[in-house]
DNA sequence: CTATTGACATAGTGGTTTAGTAGGTATATA
DNA sequence: TATATACCTACTAAACCACTATGTCAATAG
């Protein structure tokens, strides 16, 4: 398993703020009890998202959160990368991992490479507006 | 990250063997010194790769191992499936896990059902034919 | 028959990750 | 001023990962 729930939650909130900021702010706490996610686990989560851009936060009454461009600009691998760190299928090719001493002569590094291509090519495909409204 | 040492252990080890064995046994320390991986840790892996019945064991000396059937027949999934338990790229479809009560209107579902599956297609395109012998 | 070579068995371990929980502070609105 | 909200620090139980340690069983070579 690959995704923790760190991303699939990520993923979810996200969606659920699209569907129903309007014109204003989300409160975590609504999108906590509609998920049914954790309230304070969820801020984790969040926390991350804001402090990665994806998110805009208002305090205080009235306050919660909204995107902070519009759902076309979030690809699900662009949301996932930030909270999963990498989406690589093993460690060797983990960004900002030193490269392996035996990548010369590797003969399982092509399968590896071709593996983590497909994953990103098929998760750069959707976006969070793939995620939401299509009831 | 979703593979572990222990598959890619598994797949170096079965590679490794398939292109030594010739029509003897392979012991298990000429391939943890050829490949660098330590041997105590190897018998951990190899053991379930015994089990899994992928390879014949002989004891004593001039034991060791060799492949139970020709390397075109080890497909790349079968193996990591085998010592990763599972390739599921999120919990909520990993065999034996009681379905999830949210699967009806979930969202992402259809996204990781995808995701499973070009995964499942792309591993089991290989076979342990493709992971020797080419220098 | 014995020493050696190997597979097989069981247990322990230090470090990291996962999925939370607890309790409090700062800030905006009614 | 009360309330609703985001934000912050710290703790934790359980699982997982990548080993290590110490043996026992079995087959062959001498």
């Amino acid at each position: 398993m690959m995704i923790s729930t760190k991303g699939r939650y990520a993923l979810r909130f996200l969606a659920d703020v699209a569907e129903h900021q309007g014109d204003g702010f989300v409160p975590l706490k609504d999108v906590a009890v509609r998920q049914k996610i954790s309230e304070k686990y969820l801020e984790i989560v969040v926390k991350e998202l804001v402090k990665g851009g994806l998110l805009t936060a208002l305090r205080g009454k009235g306050g919660g959160y909204r995107l902070s461009r519009s759902p076309e600009e979030y690809s699900v691998k662009s949301i996932l990368e930030l909270m999963e760190g990498s989406l690589a299928p093993v460690a060797c090719l983990e960004s900002g991992q030193n490269v392996c001493p035996r990548s010369n002569d590797c003969r399982t590094l092509p399968l590896w490479q071709g593996l983590d291509k497909i994953i990103s090519d098929y998760l750069a495909q959707f976006t969070l507006a793939d995620l939401y409204g299509k009831t």
